[in-house]
RNA sequence: GCCACCGUAGCUCAGUGGUAGAGCACUCCCUUGGUAAGGGAGAGGUCAAGGGUUCAAGUCCCUUUGGUGGCUCCA
């Protein structure tokens, strides 16, 4: 006879075992009405679930109108809606349509499913769906739960012919797949043979309506009431995948869509994504001319056209100043280094496939001309005995193995487009002796990498083969560690506010801790992992320990962003590493007149030149603070009689430092206003006779309806300083 | 890299096998106008590239190339 224990601690005793929906009624016939599904000990499941035991029991409503959905509603009502477009697409499109995997997802849900050979789901068919989407939810036919025994419910689904059904259920059951082998193949051959296993917990379908009458599906729930609890669902967007996200496996096609509790909800995230979508880097880009790809050029290559170049010649210009402020020293090194280098890095081989390929010496191509293409890789992969030796004393272990080794008239010269910078500052580093005195040296540099992204998952200015990070390497001794993570953190609040960019959070990556595939002492690591932690802590955002995420050279820092459509960007990055020192033989002379190994922090904490611009091009919508806009004023005489005072004003202004241009077309004001706001200028000073006489401006700042009316030259020109030097996010100039 | 979709003027896009279009931008002319587009004219295209089918291809087919959405990957 379960007593239940309701969130405001109070306690409602029940004679007989109860369902959800009988708890809420005996709460309110309100908020049963509302009532969309049930927690039970804090686990989601159906309103009708039958409570025999006591418990604590939240009831997860429907939101009242104008009030957001929890997100256990958004969830039961998603992954109900995922049914519902199943049966739909089932309707319109066959039976024949295998579904597979259907879960919601933060922002809607999919139904991954396999189409059969000759039939495909394209976006045509989106209306009939929809249209039947929203035919089953007005039908409201109840969510019918039923079990079936492991045995029974398992032959069912075999000869129903849907491996992927049978191979959920096994999962389920914890037994060891029949039917997923993780390689391709056409569907159908789904085993018939005897069932031989020892499961005994049942498996759960779910009937939208009456089971054997109505549609259904094998689903673990829990589920909304009835389909018109859903409120407002529709299929949006289509792709593929794998099964179980394993490419050697069948493709599978990835219906999305979405769900909300009303119409008027659903309306309003659809106009959310379309105004997303005109915020996109890649369509602000093009149009106020910031960058350019060309594939004349190549793909993933960034041309940065006078526009962009100028915002980020002023990031540059002010990380660098903020670098400066904390001590480090700039430094340029080339595009390219030697084979040699990237071996004894051990970016290269072990990385030779997200990079580019080697840049191999004329007379080493000669003498090549007549190997075999795997010969040809051999000796361009092969170490000398020299350096093999040498890395393997320093890093304690056979880093370089004995197939690698080659005799120095077989190893192949060459260079390697850069991946990473590091390679070059330890150079740098190793380039003149060190005292502990000096330590720690930062160098830093706006360092251009090159890497061999998948051309698939090139994304404008986001994912690019070539970009510059704003990179620096920390040699530094042990003890140093948390300050110099403390440096590198501040640096990016101090940025990240500057720009207004809060909605950021910290991954902490921390060594696997069942795994001992990492360099140097366990001690080392806690205390390094330690730093990065309470560094982490102190910039105040969310942040996650992620154990098994550190590199296998040092625990790691991340930045990672949202952009405007709600993907997460990686930006920055902290690593430690105690590895590079030993790789390239680094020492510094201790107090106790001996070298030591330094430890080297990696940081590039906005990642790249390329990708920041491209999430700021997004955070901003093209609307950038007067530092950053690549026009800060444009200067618009009412005719043509105005012109050389507009001359004289533009002057002023240049003199200042200010970028200004003049509009003197013919057109009548309204229509340059009209131009300019295109061009998201941050002030437009209208000038005509008036001015001209006064030695004023009329003032007009983006984002305001009216113009903020005239003010003296001098005065606008001393705003408009202040204003830059500050760094304001918003535009500051009052009349 | 894989799957699907897409590529027409500088930009945004129409064009379902029969003479390549519109708006904006650009050039010129008229207009000299005080806060979100005054009027007119002109110029601008190997319809991504290559091949094929056809009397005829922007349109249908194949290949290549680039982009988009996902999947996989991201030291």
């Amino acid at each position: 006879m379960p007593t239940i224990t309701l969130p405001d601690g109070k306690t409602k005793s029940f004679d007989h075992p109860v369902s959800g929906l009988e708890v809420a009624q005996s709460i309110g016939a309100g908020l049963a009405k509302a009532a969309l599904g049930i927690k039970i000990n804090g686990e989601l499941k159906d309103l009708a679930t039958t409570i025999n035991d006591d418990c604590t029991v939240a009831i997860v409503t429907a939101p009242k109108a104008g009030q957001a959905a929890s997100p256990d509603a958004l969830f039961l009502m998603r992954h109900s809606a995922a049914h519902v477009m199943a049966e739909a697409i089932q309707d319109v499109l066959g039976k024949d349509i295998l579904l597979a995997y259907g879960p919601p997802t933060d922002t809607g849900f999919f139904y991954d499913m396999f189409v059969p050979e000759g039939k495909k789901i394209s976006t045509d068919h989106f209306d009939a769906i929809n249209k039947r989407i929203a035919e089953i939810i007005a039908e409201d036919r109840k969510f019918c739960r039923y079990e079936q025994g492991a045995s029974d419910g398992l032959t069912r689904l075999k000869s129903e012919g849907n491996k992927y059904k049978v191979d959920n259920a096994e999962r389920a059951l914890g037994l060891p797949s029949s039917v997923y082998s993780g390689q391709k193949s056409a569907f159908a051959e789904a085993p018939t043979s005897p069932l031989r296993h020892s499961a005994t917990s049942p498996l759960s379908f779910y009937a939208t309506g009456t089971p054997g009458q109505n549609w259904e599906d094998l689903c673990r729930g829990p589920h909304v009431p009835s389909t018109a609890r859903i409120g407002a669902a529709r299929v949006l967007s289509l792709a593929s995948s794998y099964w179980h996200g394993d490419e050697n496996s069948d493709r599978l096609t990835r219906v999305y869509g979405t769900a909300f509790p009303s119409q008027a909800e659903l309306d309003q995230y659809l106009n959310q994504l379309e105004e997303a979508k005109k915020r996109d880097h890649r369509v602000i880009g093009k149009h106020l001319r910031l960058f350019h790809i060309d594939e004349t050029v190549g793909q993933g290559l960034i041309l940065w056209t006078p526009n962009g170049s100028i915002i980020r010649k002023e990031l540059q210009t002010f990380i660098a100043a903020e670098l400066r402020k904390q001590g480090y020293t700039e430094v340029f090194t080339p595009h390219i280094g030697s084979l040699e280098l990237y071996k004894t890095s051990g970016h290269f081989p072990y990385y030779k496939d997200s990079q580019f390929p080697p840049i191999i010496e004329r007379d080493s191509l000669d003498a090549l001309a007549t190997c075999s293409c795997a010969d040809v890789m051999r000796r361009v992969e092969g170490v000398s005995q020299r350096l093999a030796d040498g890395i393997n004393a320093r890093t304690h272990a056979t880093t370089i193995t004995k197939d690698r080794i080659l005799p120095d008239d077989q190893l192949v010269q060459g260079f390697m487009l850069k991946p990473m910078n590091c390679p070059h500052h330890a150079r740098i580093f190793a380039s003149a002796p060190h005292s502990y005195r000096d330590m720690p040296v930062r160098l830093a540099e706006f360092g251009t990498v090159y890497r061999w992204e998948q051309s698939g998952e090139l994304n404008g200015m986001t994912r690019v083969r070539g970009f510059t990070q704003d990179d620096a390497h920390l040699f530094c001794t042990e003890d140093q560690i948390p300050a110099e993570i403390q440096g590198c953190l501040s640096l990016v609040k101090t940025i990240f506010n500057v720009l207004g960019m809060k909605d950021y959070r910290v991954r902490v990556g921390l060594r696997d801790p069942d795994s001992n595939k990492f360099t140097g002492s366990p001690e080392s690591w806690d205390k390094a992992e330690a730093a990065c932690i309470q560094a982490a802590q102190s910039l105040g955002v969310s942040f996650s320990k992620e154990p098994g995420e550190a590199a296998f050279y040092g625990p790691k820092i991340d930045f990672v962003v949202k952009d405007v459509i709600g993907r997460e960007w990686q930006l920055g990055t902290v690593q430690v590493d105690y590895q590079m020192g030993n790789r390239f033989d680094l020492s510094y002379i201790g107090p106790d007149n001996k070298p030591h190994r330094p430890v080297v922090i990696h940081r590039a904490p906005f990642g790249s030149m390329e990708r920041f611009c491209g999430v700021l091009i997004e955070h901003f919508a093209g609307a950038f603070p007067t530092w950053l806009a690549p026009e800060q004023v444009r200067i618009l005489p009412i005719s043509e009689k105005t012109n050389d005072y507009a001359a004289q004003v533009e002057a002023a202004l240049k003199a200042a430092g200010v970028r200004v241009t003049t509009n003197t077309g013919n057109d009548r004001v309204q229509g340059k206003i009209k131009e300019a706001t295109d061009w998201k200028i941050p002030y437009l000073l209208i000038v005509g006779p008036r001015d001209a006489e006064n030695q004023t401006v009329s003032v007009r700042a983006r984002g305001t309806e009216k113009d903020l009316g005239a003010m003296p030259l001098a005065a606008f020109v001393n705003a408009i300083k202040s204003e830059i030097d500050s760094k304001h996010a918003e535009l500051g100039v009052k009349p």
